[in-house]
DNA sequence: GGCCGGGGCATTTTT
DNA sequence: TGCCCCGGCC
């Protein structure tokens, strides 16, 4: 025990020390908010509380597992695994599986994941003969996602005047009504959406006092963690819960809220206290992860947020290098310009490129880096995007699956009813739809009994429609003595879907078969885990209800690769790297122009950009373009207000940055046309750049382009379009070499002439050709 | 039933 | 630009 303490500093241990009511832990970027966590659950532990009295809730499964065998460490495997702890997800979806039946569920409901919802929705809008183009099927979803997150029923929904007036002004006054019958028909359908989860757990707790005693009873203690991001109705679950003993320790950072547009609710943490007024507070100020020049960057930064509360987060490490911040002509000259960087310090300080991540705000903006790194052989490895789940042939089978596990699925049943291929088209499936919904049945219900309904089909199509039921019904009878994975083979087997995918030699179709086959494989090494852990038989229902509430995070399996990461910035959230590339620094871009209507929405941006400059360990270096392809269209962009809210001291700036316009005005017009030294353009003339190696003469030459070329921030000089100059060498992609012999136009109607070495003369529309200036 | 091309569109996404 | 969706066509 002791030992353990021994390894916190005096914040930590007294955070973890106290357990006799609630506890606000305020843990600032670094300073070891999950090793608290940890501590303070073996220490319960440890003092004789049961771990099934104890209840743990992440954001993410990764955290929980990271956690979970934390704990395993010092407690022992047997112990750690009792405990409560995972998502808020997946612990409310195991409390609703038990409880299912009080609130009309079976207990092997399925999960609509958000494509399931979204799909749903727009089945209902059409149906109900309403303008798509109005009811927006991911505007209505978000809405109704975040109504579920605010606590509001359909019922709560019709009866709020400030809602219907906010629809009838903004022409959608049949919200509400999509909200209604979304709601019932997912209950037909017997599935649960994400939020749901959330909801209905609030509602079954609120509805049923012996049920929600019970879990009083037992989770004695509750711990929650980056409370900073949990929405409304995860506040008032964790409040049910914790109403009588109030030993409740939430911890989190307010400066690192950046989930707000997913309904997550900031007040939560900044307001603990006042729902708590006996609650202790806990300030976790040191950072272990940084050098002292990113950690003061950073807080010079948060501090020009209004909502916060205060504290002083300090690193006792080094001193560390100043932000460099790097100034790039284009889109494209940024990619390079970073790819070089990154080799740069690379070489001089042996790092490998795992210690390498490059952020950006959007993940439009990977190509540009994909491109960069692959031109130069390095490798990377780029995050977001469609996870295993969501690609198209896993849901197929998957959608098998859940329509074994749970017939009434609609959605589910919808994809697969005609795939493969069964000649049962939209027509027939509308039919039996609109028969379903009238009678309040599930599409299942329908084919089970056509007769019943006078469906108005023809003979073929009702044995074709039999075929199809007689098929998932030796699905289900076969699952109810087969496990999850025989199953599974059984299905991909019989169904015919692999034989058609084998018919596609494509790359895409050989990718295709591989994630089927590894889907398989994760039936079958979950079947085999179960196994080893002593469950007899392990049905296909707990295979969906594991991976229904997984992200591709969970799923990554190359992540021990020597390779750099590229993610977005709220993906980074919780990492750390050694060197930290925070990408695309421009108004408009970082803060998003989305968010400019409202201070409250700068002030998330602004935290956002505080994530990602403390996920630094060692260096951190900042860049923005002057000009970027955005939507299509190339744009002149100004560097981003959030560079100049850092304090100067920490920065190197380059030495031609101007806030708040467009194109310098002030750029010098060359005292010496060509750099002899190898002084860097970029950087404060009074600073010396340590940590970095001269730039080689190939770099030089794009770095003095990137500058030189900045006077054309007017873009109506004949001679100098887009920062192109009669007389300019380029490099082009596919053409390779060339001079620039006449240009015309101006912005995105700019054209120019290249006399390419080897490819002729060519007409190149700036906006689209891809090139970069290799000498002027 | 599937393929092609035009038009519209475009944050962030731990579950 | 690149993606997605829809409608038209074979």
């Amino acid at each position: 025990m002791d030992q353990f303490l021994g390894e916190l500093n005096e914040s930590q241990r007294e955070a973890v020390l106290y357990n006799d009511g609630p506890s606000l832990v305020v843990a600032g970027a670094g300073s070891g908010k999950t090793r608290v966590l940890t501590y303070k659950i073996a220490y319960l532990l440890k003092n004789g509380i049961s771990p099934y009295n104890i209840l743990s809730l992440t954001f993410t499964n990764k955290a929980a597992r990271e956690m979970k065998d934390r704990i395993a460490r010092i407690m022992g495997d047997d112990i750690a695994w009792r405990l409560w702890m995972g998502t808020f997800h997946s612990i409310f979806s195991k409390i609703l599986r038990r409880e299912a039946d009080k609130i009309g569920f079976k207990s092997d409901f399925t999960i609509y994941d958000s494509q399931d919802s979204k799909n749903l929705i727009k089945a209902i809008i059409k149906e109900m003969a309403l303008d798509d183009k109005i009811y927006k099927p991911a505007l209505i979803h978000s809405r109704i996602s975040r109504m579920k997150n605010a606590l509001i029923t359909p019922e709560s929904y019709a009866a709020n005047k400030e809602l219907i007036e906010d629809d009838f002004r903004s022409k959608r006054p049949a919200t509400r009504d999509i909200y209604t019958t979304y709601r019932n028909r997912c209950r037909t359908s017997g599935v649960m959406d994400f939020d749901d989860l959330l909801l209905n757990t609030w509602l079954l707790f609120r509805e049923f006092p012996d049920v929600i005693a019970r879990y009083r009873n037992q989770f004695r203690f509750i711990l929650v963690d980056e409370y900073q991001d949990t929405n409304s109705v995860q506040h008032e679950i964790v409040n049910q819960l914790a109403a009588d003993h109030h030993r409740i320790c939430v911890v989190g950072d307010d400066a690192q809220s950046i989930y707000s547009f997913r309904g997550a609710n900031i007040s939560n943490i900044l307001d603990f206290r006042k729902i708590y007024p006996e609650s202790k507070l806990f300030k976790l100020e040191q950072n272990y992860r940084s050098t002292q020049i990113i950690v003061n960057a950073a807080n010079s930064l948060i501090d020009k947020n209004q909502e916060q509360i205060r504290k002083t987060v300090f690193s006792k490490k080094q001193i560390g290098e100043k932000i460099q911040v790097i100034s790039a002509y284009s889109d494209y000259e940024e990619g390079y310009a970073i790819a070089g960087r990154i080799a740069e310090i690379r070489m001089l300080n042996h790092y490998n490129y795992s210690n390498f991540a490059i952020l950006y705000r959007t993940n439009a903006q990977s190509r540009i880096f994909e491109e960069a790194l692959r031109k130069r052989n390095m490798p990377y490895k780029i995050y977001g995007g469609l996870s295993f789940f969501q690609r198209k042939e896993v849901k197929d089978v998957i959608a098998y699956f859940r329509l074994i596990s749970n017939p009434d699925d609609e959605e589910a049943f919808k994809r697969i009813i005609n795939y493969p291929a069964r000649s049962i088209g939209d027509t027939t499936v509308s039919k039996i739809a609109v028969c379903a919904h009238g009678n309040r049945l599930s599409l299942w219900d329908v084919i089970s009994d056509p007769l019943a309904y006078n469906l108005a089909i023809s003979n073929g199509t009702a044995n074709k429609l039999k075929d199809f039921r007689q098929l998932i019904e030796s699905f289900i009878e076969a699952n109810t003595t087969m496990n999850a994975y025989e199953i599974g083979e059984l299905v991909i087997r019989q169904t015919g879907m692999v034989g058609e995918l084998y018919q596609d030699k494509t790359p895409e179709g050989l990718s295709r078969i591989q994630n089927i086959e590894e889907l398989v494989n994760s039936l079958h090494e979950f079947v085999v885990n179960r196994q080893e852990e002593g469950v007899e038989s392990v049905k296909m229902g707990d295979f969906l209800a594991e991976i229904s509430l997984m992200t591709d995070q969970d799923t990554d399996k190359d992540g021990s690769n020597d390779r750099i990461t590229m993610m977005t910035v709220h993906s980074a959230k919780g990492l750390e790297f050694k060197n930290v590339f925070v990408v695309g620094l421009e108004e408009d871009l970082f803060p998003s122009q989305l968010s400019k209507n409202s201070n409250r929405e700068i002030e998330e941006e602004r935290r956002l950009f505080y994530v990602a400059i403390t996920r630094a360990e060692d260096n951190c270096i900042l860049s923005y373009a002057k000009s970027r392809f955005q939507n299509g269209q190339l744009r002149m962009s100004a560097p981003s207000r959030f560079i100049k809210d850092i304090d100067r001291k920490y920065l190197k700036l380059p030495s031609d940055i101007t806030f708040g316009q467009f194109a310098p005005e002030n750029f010098h017009r060359f005292e010496t046309p060509h750099h002899t030294s190898f002084e860097r353009p970029w950087e404060y003339k009074q600073e010396v750049a340590p940590v970095s190696t001269p730039p080689t003469s190939e770099q030089l030459t794009r770095i003095d382009r990137s500058t030189t070329t900045q006077q054309t921030g007017n873009t109506s000089s004949p001679q100098n379009i887009n920062g192109l100059a009669v007389g300019n060498t380029i490099e082009h992609d596919r053409f390779g070499i060339g001079e620039i012999v006449g240009l015309e136009g101006n912005n995105e109607n700019a054209k120019a002439t290249v006399e390419f070495e080897n490819a002729g003369k060519k007409q190149l529309l700036l906006k689209f050709a891809k090139f970069r200036i290799i000498d002027n």
